[in-house]
DNA sequence: AATAGTGTGTACTATGTAGTACACATGACG
DNA sequence: CGTCATGTGTACTACATAGTACACACTATT
């Protein structure tokens, strides 16, 4: 999945906001827009990469409306979820030195030790 | 260390400052503005806690000054070191897992996970 | 007593963030 | 073929962020 790299914030809503409109008509710009809460040339100008992605608020919005993991919206979005950022602020040296650690672990490393933390292994 | 939770930014980095002048006059508000690059008046507005934290940059100057940990004194300004957020925006889902796994986990448990991490221990 | 240094009050500014409001041309469809 | 919905251009706004610049009164030093 390459090209993933290259898709901006907007492209990416674009894309999938459309795929969903061609089975179902209440996914056009305005409506969609309507439901998250943000005007329509909003929207249309955030999908064509005119202007920054919006709030943390109405990427949550935009991300259920697709069926996106929010987390996943955020960072496209150049943001981190509010929720982690408090998490992190709480113990910051602790948070720091582990999340640094694992910059260079492998994928499956990093989902290895969340499996074992949720599973109680510790 | 219950008064640390009360402990306001500002208030923070006067207390430290101030007690380096004791014994290093050239700890003085004029002079530690000046090396970290900002306004006497405006540091002095900070540690009153009349404006908001500095920028990222700014504090990361003050903890080497005060020689105070820097995620530790960014997070006191409710920021989170733009660094691990790059860290977390390249994997966001696997980021995000482990750390709301992690959210309710004792020091010790992520301490040890950080140090089976750095001895290879995966 | 002069002067050098100290902390702070007041006023101002530039840039970024997160949008709204409305008008307009085009396209779909019953 | 009229009207209803669609996407978008233009103009504007409120609030936050991250500071600067200068003047002033006080303190310490020599």
């Amino acid at each position: 999945m390459y090209y993933v790299v290259h898709m901006t914030f907007g492209k990416y809503i674009r894309d999938h906001r459309e795929t969903l409109k061609k089975i179902d008509r209440r996914f056009s710009v305005r409506q969609v827009a309507n439901r998250i809460g943000v005007e329509p040339a909003y929207l249309s100008k955030i999908e064509r990469d005119e202007v920054a992605p919006p709030s943390e608020a109405k990427i949550r919005a935009l991300a259920i409306e697709l069926d996106k993991d929010e987390d996943m919206l955020l960072a496209m979005a150049g943001k981190v979820s509010s929720d982690l950022l408090e998490i992190i602020r709480k113990r910051p040296e602790l948070f720091a030195d582990l999340i640094r650690q694992l910059k260079s672990m492998p994928d499956h490393a990093i989902l290895r030790i969340s499996r074992d933390v949720r599973d109680g292994e510790w």
